[in-house]
RNA sequence: GGCGGGGUAGCCAAGUGGUAAGGCAGGGCUCUGCAAAAGCCCCAUCCAGCGGUUCGAAUCCGCUCCUCGCCUCCA
């Protein structure tokens, strides 16, 4: 296999992957802020995080991956205030929703998911050291801020003129302690409005600002210097920009080595948004009758992680009948022994030609076009009743990366009634029978197929 | 305005110097009692536009047009 390439946000370049202490590599993921169900859009961006790391652990790396959930913030305390509960009740329960989501897509657990609520103290031993570095500042209230100022680089990933920023100040009325107009909180003093969400710091009751959490469970659980960071484009700035700021005017060291960033999700040609109402969570997408795998594809093998994906149902409709020429095939070989056999020439070379195509910054399209000529090719032999042997290993080795589930069919005892009914029909010839009885099949939302092998139902 | 993604067939989308992958839709055929949601075949003289470099460009350079995102809530 080639090495692994990869765009990094930093350089703007795509770059040789190479880890710090190879064959591991560590990487981190920003995460859920758990206040509501995750949109299909925040999802992509996982499945993005997902395809990265089955990329690496395919590609024979030993990875470490660590997503964090932020489970305190404005959202989440309006939130909890609003139904009477306690915040730890609240955000508890869209984290079990969004496991649950997470598992529909099929999408690999990360080694760890660490709450920011669990993290405080790493949080304020990382704030100190700043304050004591000149880089961070309480205010009069007990507030602190990040110095901008202090760290030269700023700005570095983003390529922002933060002087011209800095020109066009605008000082909010809640933020008139800061120093300056761009820095931003690493610590925020406690306010009636908070309720019971307070923790102690040496500045007194607060809760931690946004952009710290990440820096602080990062290093705590995987060290000053990491080889891989992700989120989607929109959390360069300021998000990343202030994490690097933070991280690296803490340790003196680099924070993170490849910056990994996947673009949006549109729908209608525009950003998917919470705060605009324009988007669609999972349970939206399932709810029309479509499976978790079939999402799973629309939004990994469609468009490359790097390109904007406009989300429509005809997407979702062509990813369905893809979806299904994927299973045709595999029923094809699905039992026969000659399947599991090592692969033959035609497979490694498939193989090898599939994982040298993502080794190019992970160019699933690509990839996935290289399947479909596989699909065809093998089609065509068994056609001809030659056997590829091996496929079925073949295959493993492709959904290693795909990670498409078998297809879910729970079929109600009226259908199945039905179904019997008609066997029995084609049994006696009574063709006429049959197709009504498939008719009737129909209405339950399932389609009948004959084959040689009998009836087979599926999904309509 | 600054920065960053893009503009390839009806739709989605690879390809980044050697003469347009693939999927969906559409058309034809095969299998089938019928049927296809199955299989096979067909389906872009052309890559937003205009110049330039080159033996050769969708691919490199320049300019123009269009589009999405970020510029302190954001995946």
């Amino acid at each position: 296999m080639r090495p692994l390439r990869l765009y990094n946000s930093f350089t703007r370049t795509i770059e040789d992957f190479q880890p710090l202490e190879a064959p591991h590599v560590r990487m981190y993921a920003c995460g859920p802020t758990v206040y509501n169900f995750a949109h299909i859009g925040n999802f992509r961006a996982y499945i993005f995080t997902d395809l990265l790391q089955r990329v690496l652990r395919n590609f024979n790396y030993k990875v470490r991956f660590v997503m964090q959930r932020t489970d305190v913030d404005d959202k989440t305390i309006k939130g909890a205030q609003a139904e009477g509960i306690p915040l730890r009740e609240f955000t508890a329960r869209y984290a079990k929703a969004f496991l649950e989501d997470m598992a529909q897509l099929n999408i690999e657990p990360q080694d760890d998911m660490p709450n920011a609520t669990d993290h405080i103290p790493q949080m304020t031993g990382l704030i100190s050291q700043l304050v004591e570095k000149g880089n961070a500042y309480p205010s009069d209230d007990g507030s602190v801020y990040f110095r901008v100022s202090s760290f030269g680089p700023y700005g570095c990933l983003c390529g922002l003129d933060f002087d011209g920023l800095k020109a066009g100040a605008r000082v909010s009325h809640d933020e008139y302690e800061k120093e300056s107009f761009g820095d931003f909180v690493l610590w925020k003093k406690w306010v009636a409005a908070d309720g019971d969400v307070a923790w102690d710091s040496p500045w007194g009751k607060g809760r931690p600002g946004w952009h710290i959490e990440c820096s602080a469970m990062s290093m705590h659980y995987l060290g000053k210097e990491i080889d891989i960071h992700c989120g989607g484009v929109d959390l360069k700035f300021p998000h990343h920009e202030n994490e690097i700021a933070q991280s690296e005017a803490a340790t003196g060291k680099k924070f993170a080595r490849y910056w990994l960033h996947n673009e949006h999700l549109l729908v209608d040609g525009r950003k998917m948004s919470k705060r605009d109402g324009t988007f669609f969570t999972v349970r939206d997408v399932l709810a029309k009758g479509y499976e978790g795998r079939v999402l799973r594809y629309a939004l990994l093998a469609n468009v490359q992680y790097r390109q904007n994906l406009n989300f429509t149902w005809q997407v979702m409709d062509a990813a369905k009948a893809t979806v299904q020429r994927i299973d045709e095939w595999r029923k094809r070989f699905a039992g026969n022994p000659l399947a599991d056999k090592p692969a033959d020439e035609a497979g490694r070379g498939f193989i090898e030609t599939f994982y040298n195509t993502l080794a190019e910054d992970l160019d699933m399209p690509g990839a996935i076009g290289h399947l479909h000529n596989y699909i065809t090719e093998t089609n065509k032999l068994m056609d001809s009743g030659h056997f590829p042997e091996g496929i079925g290993a073949v295959w493993t080795k492709i959904n290693a990366i795909l990670g498409l589930k078998e297809p879910e069919l729970s079929i109600p005892n009226e259908v199945q009634d039905l179904l019997d009914q008609r066997g029995a029909a084609r049994k006696a010839k009574d063709f006429k029978l049959s197709d009504e009885l498939r008719k009737a099949i129909e209405t339950h939302g399932f389609k009948v197929k004959d084959t040689a092998k009998g009836q087979e139902l599926l999904r309509s």
